[in-house]
DNA sequence: GTTCTTTATGTCAATTTTGACATATGAATA
DNA sequence: TATTCATATGTCAAAATTGACATAAAGAAC
C-alpha cells in the first residue's frame, strides 16, 4: 500500500468513481497520471478494499465503476489518524530562479510571468471546485465534503503565495 | 540530462562544492537524497561539465571538490532561459485532509498542530539561509548571490502560507 | 571505554513515476 | 469526409527516487 492507493481510498470514501474519474479528480490530492492508478486500481480490488460493476454504456465506452468496501474504509481511517511526511516539492523554476544571473533579463521576466499566468489559470479551476464543494456542503448533511473544502483551500493559499512571489520577483528585477 | 542535473551545476555555478556541500544545499532547488547526488557528479564530470579537485585532509575524511567548467557553465546557461515545467507536490497531509472525517478530532488537530511545528522550523532554517545571503549580498557585488536570495524569499513564502493554512484549518476545526 | 554525531563518499535493490504506445466509441468540428 | 476531442481502460520500458547497506576517521558525550 504506497501513498497514492491511500489517495485513491480517500476519493472513493466519498461515493463511487471510475478509473478516468479518479485520474480526473487525483490532482490535489497526490499527482499521477493514469498509468499509475489503472493497476493500483486492480490491486485494491485484489485486496478485498474495493469493488467494481462494469457499466455498459452506449453513447461511450463501458466502465468500471469501484466502490470502497468496508475493510478498504477500515484501512484508510487507521492510516489517517498517523501522522503525516514531510512534503516534497519538484520544481525547476527553483533551479532557474537560482542561476538566473545567467539568463538575460528578458527571459528571466519571461519565467516569472509564465509561472504567474499558470497560477492564474489554477486559481479558475480552484474556484470551480471550491463552487461545487459548497453546494455539496449546504445540500446534503457535508460532513463527508469538509475535508474537500479544507483541501481546495489549502491548495488556493498556495497558489495565492505562488501568484505574490512571481509579482513581488518580477519587481524585484525592475521589469 | 535530468532536472536534479542543472540543480547541481546551479549550486556549482556559484562557486567549488563537494558532494557533501551540495547534498546539503540542495534541498530548496530539488529534493534529493546524496545517494542521487554523487553517481550524477561521476556523469557531468565525465560529460566535461565540472572537474573535481581530490582533498586530502587530515582530521576529517577526504573529499573530492567540483568546479563548474566552461562547458557546464554554458549548458546551464541555456537551460535556465527555457520555459519552466509545472511544479510537482507530493504531501500525504492533502490526503489525509481529504478524508479527514475518517479521523478522530484530535488526531486530525495533531496533524495540524504538527504540520505547523514543521513550518515554524523551516521558517527557522530559511532565516539563517536569508542572513547568510544578505551578507553575501552586501559584502560581494552580489549578482550571483540575487538568484539565491529570490529562491529563499519564495520558499518562506511557501511555507508561511502553509503555516497560515494551518492556523486557518485549526480554527475552523474548532479546537 | 563505548556510543553517538559529523564529515565524507559510494553502491544497490526496490519502488515510484513518467511518457509513450495501444485500442475503441461517439460526437463535434473543419 | 477527415480529423480531432472527450470518454474509457489498459500496458510497458525507461527514468527517477528512496532507503538501506557499506566504510571510515575524528571528536564529543555518556
Amino acid at each position: 500500500m504506497n501513498t497514492l492507493s491511500y489517495g485513491l481510498l480517500a476519493l472513493l470514501s466519498v461515493g463511487p468513481r471510475t478509473g478516468y474519474d479518479l485520474s480526473q479528480r487525483v490532482k490535489p490530492l497526490w499527482q499521477a497520471g493514469h498509468s499509475q492508478i489503472y493497476p493500483l486500481l486492480s490491486q485494491l480490488e485484489q485486496s478485498g478494499y474495493i469493488t467494481f460493476e462494469l457499466i455498459e454504456q452506449s453513447d461511450k465506452p463501458d466502465k468500471k465503476e469501484y466502490t470502497i468496501t468496508e475493510s478498504g474504509l477500515a484501512e484508510l481511517s487507521e492510516w489517517v489518524g498517523d501522522s503525516a511526511g514531510k512534503p516534497v516539492l519538484k520544481d525547476d523554476l527553483h533551479i532557474k530562479l537560482y542561476a538566473i544571473w545567467l539568463a538575460e533579463p528578458e527571459k528571466a521576466r519571461q519565467l516569472l510571468q509564465a509561472r504567474a499566468a499558470f497560477c492564474l489559470s489554477e486559481l479558475e479551476r480552484y474556484q470551480l471546485l471550491m463552487d461545487n464543494v459548497e453546494k455539496d456542503r449546504s445540500s446534503d448533511g457535508g460532513k463527508k465534503h469538509f475535508g474537500r473544502y479544507l483541501l481546495i483551500r489549502k491548495r488556493v493559499m498556495d497558489v495565492e503565495a505562488n501568484l505574490q512571489f512571481c509579482k513581488w520577483a518580477l519587481s524585484e528585477l525592475g521589469s
